[in-house]
DNA sequence: TTTTGCAATGTTATACTATAACAATCTGGG
DNA sequence: CCCAGATTGTTATAGTATAACATTGCAAAA
């Protein structure tokens, strides 16, 4: 079961949301005999404190909150978490979001509200399948994919005009 | 047909390929009321000029050979190319590649070869319509999506060890 | 337990990407 | 011709990311 089922009600609890997301990296980084230090866990969970991107140096600035720090020290983290599966750039945004299907295998797509800035990571049925046999059709063979879908929630939509 | 059919081959005539390419943008803009002024179709050349996604700065540079240029020329030039549906940005380059079906309403798909840099605009079957279907599913109403694959191209494939 | 070597972090500087703000100039329609 | 809006010039600065080298921490070998 995904972190992160589609886009979440107001009754969402979020605070359980990134404690399961925290233990779920800390098992995976255990398994892979990898060092969730605490700057990198400090760091996940800020990438986790909302279910938006976060611009680095907006985890910067938090982190600078508890003593000094400096660019690297945020870029390093994520690069590190992203190799770990842990989290995802969104490219069209410059910014960070915490993985919902850690430790599972897929290709990432999202959808992202341009009216409240929500993300919901999915999985669109036969999309990657799709895709790869599309991208095969060209001779073609795919090794990441870059799937970033910009529009509106359901939670927008209904508080329309 | 599209200005660029999948990978190229080596016997592609790209000197024909940009002179369709600005045709096609001078007839757009014509047929728009907008105006392809000098430095917007240098710039629109320019990033033609290859098919691989070119910098900003890269652009700038070119511009610089024949007198002064700053960051915002290109950057507007950019914007309006973008606006009349004449290049597109490739969000995971933060770099521009020409529209290979420039008048044509269409989700931009993009395959990348990370081997060569070579890039090919496609328009694989039913990715769209399964994403948007997919996305449906969720309640999401979509309004754009960045498809942007990496992998090895046909060429790249060929010539492996 | 001490050594040791690599992993991780700190620190400073800088590269790269993009836009704000305002002045000057050009262009097409009245 | 004249004007209003569009385009471009110019300077400065915001925002994103990495290079390079010093220092510290940690865990396995001796």
């Amino acid at each position: 079961m995904p972190l992160s089922l589609s886009f979440q009600q107001s009754d969402h609890n979020h605070e359980h949301c990134i404690e399961r997301a925290l233990e779920r990296a800390e098992e995976l980084c255990r398994v892979q005999r990898q060092r969730l230090t605490a700057q990198r866990r400090r760091v996940l969970e800020l990438v986790w404190a909302q279910h938006k991107p976060v611009g680095a140096y907006a985890v910067l600035e938090e982190l600078q909150k508890q003593g000094r720090a400096a660019p690297p020290t945020v870029y390093r983290a994520l690069e590190f978490l992203q190799q770990m599966g842990l989290v995802h750039k969104i490219e069209s945004l410059n910014a960070y979001v915490g993985c919902a299907f850690a430790g599972q295998p897929h290709d990432a797509q999202f959808l992202i509200c341009e009216q409240c800035d929500e993300l919901a990571e999915v999985e669109i049925p036969r999309l990657s399948e799709t895709l790869n046999e599309g991208a095969a059709i060209s001779g073609f063979e795919p090794r990441r994919s870059t799937i970033e879908v910009l529009g509106l929630c359901p939670n927008c939509l209904d508080l329309r005009p």
